[in-house]
DNA sequence: CAGGATCCCCAATGATACTG
DNA sequence: CAGTATCATTGGGGATCCTG
Protein backbone atom coordinates (compact mmCIF):
# COMPACT_ATOMS: atom_id res chain seq x y z
CA UNK A 1 0.00 0.00 0.00
CA UNK A 2 1.09 3.30 -0.47
CA UNK A 3 2.74 5.58 1.98
CA UNK A 4 0.24 8.09 3.37
CA UNK A 5 2.37 11.25 3.50
CA UNK A 6 2.45 10.85 -0.88
CA UNK A 7 -1.51 11.58 -1.59
CA UNK A 8 -2.21 12.22 -4.74
CA UNK A 9 -6.02 13.01 -4.26
CA UNK A 10 -4.52 16.12 -2.37
CA UNK A 11 -4.43 18.99 -4.25
CA UNK A 12 -1.05 20.19 -2.53
CA UNK A 13 0.87 16.99 -2.95
CA UNK A 14 4.30 17.57 -4.67
CA UNK A 15 3.11 14.03 -6.21
CA UNK A 16 -0.04 15.43 -8.01
CA UNK A 17 2.70 17.39 -9.64
CA UNK A 18 5.05 14.11 -10.88
CA UNK A 19 1.62 12.34 -11.98
CA UNK A 20 0.89 15.41 -14.29
CA UNK A 21 4.54 15.03 -15.85
CA UNK A 22 4.13 11.44 -16.34
CA UNK A 23 0.79 11.38 -17.91
CA UNK A 24 0.97 14.82 -19.39
CA UNK A 25 -0.01 14.66 -23.56
CA UNK A 26 3.38 14.79 -24.72
CA UNK A 27 4.85 12.97 -21.72
CA UNK A 28 3.31 9.93 -22.70
CA UNK A 29 4.64 9.69 -26.04
CA UNK A 30 7.80 10.46 -24.85
CA UNK A 31 8.02 7.42 -22.54
CA UNK A 32 6.62 4.62 -24.80
CA UNK A 33 8.74 6.12 -27.86
CA UNK A 34 11.89 5.48 -25.55
CA UNK A 35 10.98 2.53 -24.05
CA UNK A 36 10.00 1.01 -27.65
CA UNK A 37 13.43 2.66 -29.36
CA UNK A 38 15.78 2.71 -26.00
CA UNK A 39 17.88 5.77 -27.24
CA UNK A 40 16.56 8.82 -29.06
CA UNK A 41 18.09 11.88 -29.76
CA UNK A 42 16.24 15.38 -30.13
CA UNK A 43 15.46 15.57 -33.22
CA UNK A 44 14.47 11.82 -33.80
CA UNK A 45 11.88 12.28 -30.43
CA UNK A 46 10.63 15.71 -32.52
CA UNK A 47 10.27 13.95 -36.02
CA UNK A 48 8.69 10.37 -33.98
CA UNK A 49 6.18 11.90 -32.12
CA UNK A 50 3.61 13.78 -34.35
CA UNK A 51 2.83 17.65 -33.94
CA UNK A 52 4.88 17.99 -30.55
CA UNK A 53 6.88 21.49 -31.17
CA UNK A 54 10.16 22.12 -30.52
CA UNK A 55 9.40 24.04 -27.48
CA UNK A 56 6.97 21.53 -26.05
CA UNK A 57 9.52 18.75 -26.48
CA UNK A 58 12.34 20.85 -24.80
CA UNK A 59 10.49 21.62 -21.79
CA UNK A 60 8.52 17.98 -21.32
CA UNK A 61 11.98 16.64 -21.35
CA UNK A 62 13.49 18.62 -19.04
CA UNK A 63 10.31 17.79 -16.63
CA UNK A 64 10.58 14.49 -17.20
CA UNK A 65 14.09 14.47 -16.71
CA UNK A 66 14.13 16.76 -13.55
CA UNK A 67 11.80 13.73 -11.99
CA UNK A 68 14.25 11.17 -12.81
CA UNK A 69 12.13 9.53 -15.51
CA UNK A 70 14.38 10.67 -18.87
CA UNK A 71 18.50 10.19 -18.47
CA UNK A 72 19.83 13.28 -21.13
CA UNK A 73 23.33 12.72 -22.08
CA UNK A 74 25.35 15.24 -23.76
CA UNK A 75 28.34 14.50 -26.38
CA UNK A 76 30.32 17.29 -26.71
CA UNK A 77 30.79 17.47 -30.18
CA UNK A 78 29.96 19.90 -33.13
CA UNK A 79 27.32 19.94 -33.96
CA UNK A 80 25.51 18.95 -30.84
CA UNK A 81 24.46 15.27 -30.17
CA UNK A 82 22.14 14.72 -27.26
CA UNK A 83 20.62 11.27 -26.68
CA UNK A 84 17.31 10.74 -24.55
CA UNK A 85 16.84 7.61 -22.80
CA UNK A 86 14.83 6.25 -19.59
CA UNK A 87 15.95 5.86 -15.90
CA UNK A 88 15.41 2.58 -14.16
CA UNK A 89 12.88 4.68 -12.71
CA UNK A 90 11.74 5.57 -16.04
CA UNK A 91 10.67 2.50 -17.74
CA UNK A 92 9.05 1.35 -14.98
CA UNK A 93 7.06 4.22 -15.69
CA UNK A 94 6.88 3.78 -19.42
CA UNK A 95 5.78 0.43 -19.10
CA UNK A 96 2.63 0.95 -17.01
CA UNK A 97 1.86 3.68 -19.70
CA UNK A 98 2.42 1.71 -22.41
CA UNK A 99 0.14 -1.18 -21.24
CA UNK A 100 -2.46 1.84 -21.66
CA UNK A 101 -1.34 1.93 -25.56
CA UNK A 102 -1.81 -1.41 -25.98
CA UNK A 103 -5.19 -1.61 -24.21
CA UNK A 104 -6.47 1.26 -26.77
CA UNK A 105 -4.71 -0.95 -29.79
CA UNK A 106 -5.96 -4.14 -28.64
CA UNK A 107 -10.15 -3.15 -27.54
CA UNK A 108 -9.88 -0.33 -29.74
CA UNK A 109 -13.04 -1.82 -31.37
CA UNK A 110 -14.85 -1.49 -28.13
CA UNK A 111 -13.72 2.13 -27.64
CA UNK A 112 -15.10 3.22 -30.99
CA UNK A 113 -18.43 1.10 -29.83
CA UNK A 114 -18.96 3.14 -27.15
CA UNK A 115 -18.60 6.55 -28.46
CA UNK A 116 -21.01 5.65 -31.20
CA UNK A 117 -23.70 4.48 -29.25
CA UNK A 118 -23.27 7.24 -26.65
CA UNK A 119 -23.13 10.20 -29.26
CA UNK A 120 -26.77 7.87 -30.86
CA UNK A 121 -28.43 8.07 -27.37
CA UNK A 122 -27.47 11.44 -27.33
CA UNK A 123 -28.99 12.50 -30.10
CA UNK A 124 -32.25 11.05 -29.48
CA UNK A 125 -33.26 12.57 -26.85
CA UNK A 126 -33.21 16.65 -27.79
CA UNK A 127 -35.37 18.11 -24.91
CA UNK B 1 1.86 -6.05 -31.24
CA UNK B 2 -0.83 -3.03 -32.24
CA UNK B 3 -2.85 -2.46 -35.10
CA UNK B 4 -1.49 -0.37 -37.64
CA UNK B 5 -4.77 1.59 -37.91
CA UNK B 6 -4.53 2.86 -34.51
CA UNK B 7 -1.13 4.86 -34.53
CA UNK B 8 -1.22 7.33 -30.97
CA UNK B 9 2.45 8.83 -32.68
CA UNK B 10 -0.24 10.03 -35.89
CA UNK B 11 -1.36 13.59 -34.74
CA UNK B 12 -4.30 12.46 -36.08
CA UNK B 13 -5.33 9.54 -35.24
CA UNK B 14 -8.73 9.29 -32.61
CA UNK B 15 -6.32 7.21 -30.35
CA UNK B 16 -4.78 10.08 -29.37
CA UNK B 17 -7.87 11.31 -28.05
CA UNK B 18 -8.86 8.81 -26.25
CA UNK B 19 -5.29 8.23 -24.62
CA UNK B 20 -5.72 11.96 -23.57
CA UNK B 21 -9.19 11.33 -22.19
CA UNK B 22 -7.26 8.51 -20.13
CA UNK B 23 -4.18 10.34 -19.14
CA UNK B 24 -5.96 13.68 -18.41
CA UNK B 25 -5.28 15.42 -15.27
CA UNK B 26 -8.73 14.49 -13.56
CA UNK B 27 -9.03 11.49 -15.71
CA UNK B 28 -6.42 9.68 -13.84
CA UNK B 29 -7.60 10.78 -10.66
CA UNK B 30 -11.43 9.40 -11.38
CA UNK B 31 -10.18 6.27 -12.86
CA UNK B 32 -8.13 4.95 -9.79
CA UNK B 33 -10.60 6.37 -7.22
CA UNK B 34 -13.52 4.62 -8.86
CA UNK B 35 -11.32 1.61 -9.02
CA UNK B 36 -10.83 1.66 -5.13
CA UNK B 37 -14.40 2.68 -4.60
CA UNK B 38 -16.37 0.91 -7.15
CA UNK B 39 -18.67 3.22 -6.89
CA UNK B 40 -19.15 6.69 -5.79
CA UNK B 41 -22.28 9.63 -6.98
CA UNK B 42 -20.85 13.24 -8.33
CA UNK B 43 -21.11 15.28 -5.24
CA UNK B 44 -18.75 11.93 -3.66
CA UNK B 45 -15.96 11.95 -6.29
CA UNK B 46 -15.51 16.02 -6.11
CA UNK B 47 -15.52 16.01 -2.72
CA UNK B 48 -12.71 12.84 -3.13
CA UNK B 49 -10.42 14.44 -5.85
CA UNK B 50 -9.10 17.70 -4.29
CA UNK B 51 -9.55 20.94 -6.24
CA UNK B 52 -11.34 20.13 -9.12
CA UNK B 53 -14.43 21.66 -9.68
CA UNK B 54 -18.04 20.94 -11.07
CA UNK B 55 -17.25 21.97 -14.33
CA UNK B 56 -14.24 19.83 -15.31
CA UNK B 57 -15.48 16.58 -13.04
CA UNK B 58 -18.85 17.30 -14.82
CA UNK B 59 -16.74 17.56 -18.67
CA UNK B 60 -14.03 14.64 -17.63
CA UNK B 61 -17.05 12.17 -16.66
CA UNK B 62 -18.75 12.92 -19.77
CA UNK B 63 -15.63 11.88 -21.94
CA UNK B 64 -14.87 8.94 -20.16
CA UNK B 65 -18.60 7.88 -20.47
CA UNK B 66 -18.49 8.36 -24.10
CA UNK B 67 -15.06 6.59 -24.48
CA UNK B 68 -16.56 3.16 -22.39
CA UNK B 69 -14.38 3.91 -19.50
CA UNK B 70 -17.06 5.27 -17.20
CA UNK B 71 -21.03 3.95 -16.50
CA UNK B 72 -22.98 6.61 -15.78
CA UNK B 73 -26.56 5.12 -14.10
CA UNK B 74 -29.38 7.30 -13.02
CA UNK B 75 -31.70 6.48 -10.43
CA UNK B 76 -35.18 8.51 -11.08
CA UNK B 77 -35.34 9.89 -7.47
CA UNK B 78 -35.90 13.42 -6.06
CA UNK B 79 -33.29 14.78 -5.31
CA UNK B 80 -31.25 13.36 -8.31
CA UNK B 81 -29.00 10.36 -7.63
CA UNK B 82 -26.50 9.81 -10.30
CA UNK B 83 -23.64 6.84 -9.59
CA UNK B 84 -20.66 6.58 -11.57
CA UNK B 85 -18.20 3.74 -11.87
CA UNK B 86 -15.71 2.00 -14.43
CA UNK B 87 -16.50 -0.26 -16.99
CA UNK B 88 -15.09 -3.52 -17.60
CA UNK B 89 -12.92 -1.70 -20.39
CA UNK B 90 -12.84 1.50 -17.73
CA UNK B 91 -11.54 -1.40 -15.16
CA UNK B 92 -8.37 -2.66 -17.56
CA UNK B 93 -7.30 1.11 -18.00
CA UNK B 94 -7.73 2.16 -14.40
CA UNK B 95 -5.34 -0.68 -13.63
CA UNK B 96 -2.66 0.69 -15.72
CA UNK B 97 -2.95 4.30 -14.09
CA UNK B 98 -3.27 2.57 -10.57
CA UNK B 99 -0.05 1.01 -11.69
CA UNK B 100 1.62 4.53 -11.92
CA UNK B 101 0.25 5.90 -8.50
CA UNK B 102 2.03 3.14 -6.71
CA UNK B 103 4.70 3.91 -8.49
CA UNK B 104 4.85 7.37 -7.28
CA UNK B 105 3.97 6.22 -3.63
CA UNK B 106 6.66 2.99 -3.44
CA UNK B 107 9.28 4.91 -5.27
CA UNK B 108 8.79 8.81 -3.89
CA UNK B 109 12.27 9.06 -2.14
CA UNK B 110 13.93 8.54 -5.99
CA UNK B 111 11.58 11.00 -7.41
CA UNK B 112 12.44 13.36 -4.61
CA UNK B 113 16.36 12.64 -5.04
CA UNK B 114 16.14 13.54 -8.65
CA UNK B 115 14.49 16.78 -8.27
CA UNK B 116 16.75 18.06 -5.80
CA UNK B 117 19.96 16.47 -7.67
CA UNK B 118 18.22 18.68 -11.11
CA UNK B 119 18.15 21.26 -9.54
CA UNK B 120 21.53 21.76 -7.60
CA UNK B 121 23.22 20.85 -10.99
CA UNK B 122 21.41 23.91 -12.70
CA UNK B 123 22.04 25.81 -10.31
CA UNK B 124 26.04 24.77 -9.93
CA UNK B 125 26.29 26.47 -14.05
CA UNK B 126 25.34 29.93 -13.75
CA UNK B 127 26.25 30.27 -17.58
C1' DC C 1 -28.16 16.68 -5.70
C1' DA C 2 -26.48 16.68 -10.34
C1' DG C 3 -25.22 19.27 -13.66
C1' DG C 4 -26.10 23.05 -17.48
C1' DA C 5 -25.10 27.80 -18.92
C1' DT C 6 -22.09 31.96 -18.71
C1' DC C 7 -18.49 34.81 -18.15
C1' DC C 8 -13.77 35.48 -17.81
C1' DC C 9 -8.87 35.00 -17.75
C1' DC C 10 -4.44 33.17 -17.15
C1' DA C 11 -1.37 29.81 -18.47
C1' DA C 12 -0.33 26.22 -21.65
C1' DT C 13 0.76 25.83 -26.32
C1' DG C 14 2.53 26.88 -30.80
C1' DA C 15 5.12 29.63 -34.47
C1' DT C 16 9.03 32.08 -35.40
C1' DA C 17 13.59 33.74 -35.07
C1' DC C 18 17.92 33.46 -33.05
C1' DT C 19 22.35 31.25 -30.77
C1' DG C 20 26.20 28.12 -28.96
C1' DC D 1 21.93 19.94 -34.07
C1' DA D 2 19.83 21.20 -29.92
C1' DG D 3 17.98 24.03 -27.94
C1' DT D 4 16.51 29.24 -25.97
C1' DA D 5 13.93 33.61 -26.35
C1' DT D 6 10.09 36.06 -27.70
C1' DC D 7 5.55 36.87 -28.95
C1' DA D 8 0.76 35.83 -30.11
C1' DT D 9 -3.15 32.99 -29.38
C1' DT D 10 -6.79 30.34 -27.39
C1' DG D 11 -9.13 27.40 -25.06
C1' DG D 12 -8.65 24.82 -20.80
C1' DG D 13 -10.22 25.58 -16.57
C1' DG D 14 -12.43 27.91 -12.68
C1' DA D 15 -16.11 30.83 -10.37
C1' DT D 16 -20.67 31.77 -10.26
C1' DC D 17 -25.45 31.44 -10.94
C1' DC D 18 -29.36 28.80 -12.32
C1' DT D 19 -32.60 24.69 -13.01
C1' DG D 20 -34.90 19.94 -13.17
Amino acid sequence: MESALVDVFDMNCPSRAVMEHLSSRWGVLIQVMLLREGTLRFSELRRAIGGVSEKMLAQTLQALERDGIVRRVVHPVIPPHVDYSLTDLGEAAAKAVNTLFDLIGDRWAEFEKAQVEYDQRKAAQPL
